[in-house]
DNA sequence: TTTCATCTAAATCTTTAGGTTTAGATAAAA
DNA sequence: TTTTATCTAAACCTAAAGATTTAGATGAAA
C-alpha cells in the first residue's frame, strides 16, 4: 500500500464528532499513523466550520448521525468555504439516501463505524490523494439510490403519462408561445414576428384551442410544466 | 474470488459492439469462462434491443463509441423494456460526463477497453451478483464530475446570487400570487380569497410594484424562477 | 398615543386580452 | 385540380387586466 512517502508534512486532520469519546478514539488512531496528525476535535458542526476557516485542515472527518441528518448540511456548508479540505464521512449509517446525499453535497469518502480501522486509514490515504474512497458495498448502494433518483426525480415532462398536447402546435405558434413565456404582451409579439396584433391574437387563440386553455398564463404554466422548449429562438436586441 | 458456483445455468450475455471483430474477441474471452455464455451477438442498438427482448439476457455487455453518444439513449432505451437484463459498458473512453450519463441511466458496470481482461470478467462477476462494478479511478472520476453536477446544475434558485424579490411579498401578497401560479383570473382570486376583484388588483399591483414586473404572465414566471413556494395552501372544494 | 404596515375596497380610467367571424395568400398533399 | 393546413389580418365586440388615487379598519410597534 503506498502512502504519501514524499517529505511533506503530515496531514492536517480535524475530526468531528459530537460524542467526544468517539472523537478521541480516532484521533488515536490517527495519530499512530505517521502522515497524518489529527490538529483539532470539534462537538458539533459550527464550531467545525469556525476551527475549519481557522486552521485549514487537509481533511476533516465528519461523523453524521442519522437521525438528525444535519451533518449532511455542514458538509454543504465546509463546501462553501472555498477551502481545500476534504470531507470523510464517518458514521454507524450505511444508508443509501445518507450516502447519497452526502456524496452529492461533496464527502470525498464514507467510511462505516463496522468497517475495521485499516479501512479508515484506507480512507485517509485515498482521499488524501485526491481520490474518492466508497468501499463497494456503498458504491453499490450508492448506485442503486442513483439511479432510481434519476428514475423518479427526473421525470421526463414530455411524456408523464398524460398527452402532451404541445405536439398539435405549428411552428409559428410555437414561436409565439416562446415569446409568451418570456412574459411578452401581445404587442410585444407583434413587434418581435414582425405580424400585426391581430394576427398574434389568432395565433394565441389557436394555441389556447389546442392546450384547452382559456388565458395567457395558463397557456405558459403548461408550456412550463410539459417542458416546453423552443426549437430555435429569435434572438431579441 | 468466489464465482457463482451453486448449481446454475449460464448466465446469458449478449454482446453490443458495432465492430464485429470487437464483438467476436469479447465473445471469446466471456465464453472461456463456465458461468457465462454469450448468446447473441449485436451490431447496432436496434438489433439489441429486439435480441434483449427476445432473450432477455442476464447481463449486457455494451460498447459505446463516445462520439455518437447514442449509446447512453440506448441503455436508457433497454431500462424502460422492464426487463431484468443488466447491463456493463464496455469502452475505450474514461471519459467523466459519458461515465456519468451511463450510471445515470442505470448501467451496473463501466469497464475500460484498455483494462485487462481479469477486469471485464470481475465485472461479470459482480454484476451477475447484484452488485455495481466501477474501478476506482473510474469512481473517482463519476464523483468528480457528479458533485459538479450537482453545484452547478441544481443550483438553489432561492439564491442565485440576485436577489429574491418574493421575500418582500406579505403573506396575503403570496396567498393571491400562489392563486395567480394555477392559471386562476383576478376574479378567481377573489372568490377564492372572499374578497372584492377591486382588492386583488390592488394586491397584484403590489406584487407587481415589488417584483419588478408589469404583468400578472411575468409576476408568474419571475416567482417560477425564482423557486416560489406557497406557505400555507387554500384548499378549493 | 401616534406611527406604521397590512388588508381591505371603492371610483375612475386606459390598456390588454380574448372571442368571433371572415377572408386572402401560399404551399403541400391527394 | 381541388382539398387541406398554415400564416396572415381585418372588423367588431366584451371582458379582463392594470394604473391611480383615496380611504376605512386593524393591530402591532415605538
Amino acid at each position: 500500500m503506498r502512502r504519501t512517502v514524499d517529505f511533506k508534512r503530515k496531514q492536517k486532520v480535524i475530526v468531528v464528532d459530537d460524542k467526544y469519546e468517539h472523537a478521541s478514539g480516532v484521533r488515536e488512531l490517527v495519530n499512530l499513523e505517521n502522515d497524518y496528525e489529527v490538529i483539532a476535535n470539534a462537538g458539533n458542526a459550527n464550531v467545525a466550520i469556525s476551527l475549519i476557516k481557522k486552521y485549514q485542515p487537509d481533511i476533516v472527518l465528519m461523523d453524521i448521525n442519522m437521525p438528525e441528518m444535519d451533518g449532511v448540511n455542514a458538509i454543504a456548508e465546509i463546501q462553501k468555504l472555498g477551502v481545500k479540505t476534504r470531507i470523510i464521512v464517518l458514521t454507524a449509517y450505511d444508508d443509501a439516501d445518507l450516502i447519497y446525499r452526502a456524496m452529492k453535497v461533496g464527502a470525498c469518502g464514507y467510511v462505516l463505524k463496522t468497517m475495521v480501522s485499516a479501512q479508515l486509514i484506507k480512507a485517509l490515504d485515498e482521499v488524501s490523494m485526491g481520490k474518492i474512497y466508497l468501499p463497494n458495498v456503498l458504491c453499490s448502494k450508492f448506485f442503486e439510490y442513483f439511479q432510481e433518483f434519476e428514475k423518479n426525480g427526473n421525470v421526463n415532462k414530455e411524456d408523464d403519462g398524460e398527452e402532451n398536447l404541445l405536439h398539435y402546435l405549428t411552428n409559428r405558434e410555437e414561436e409565439v408561445l416562446s415569446l409568451l413565456l418570456e412574459g411578452a404582451t401581445y404587442k410585444d409579439v407583434a413587434r418581435e414576428l414582425f405580424i400585426s396584433e391581430t394576427t398574434v391574437k389568432t395565433h394565441v387563440n389557436n394555441i389556447f384551442q389546442k392546450l384547452q386553455v382559456k388565458e395567457k398564463t395558463q397557456a405558459v404554466l403548461y408550456a412550463i410544466n410539459k417542458g416546453f422548449k423552443p426549437k430555435a429562438k429569435k434572438i431579441a436586441v
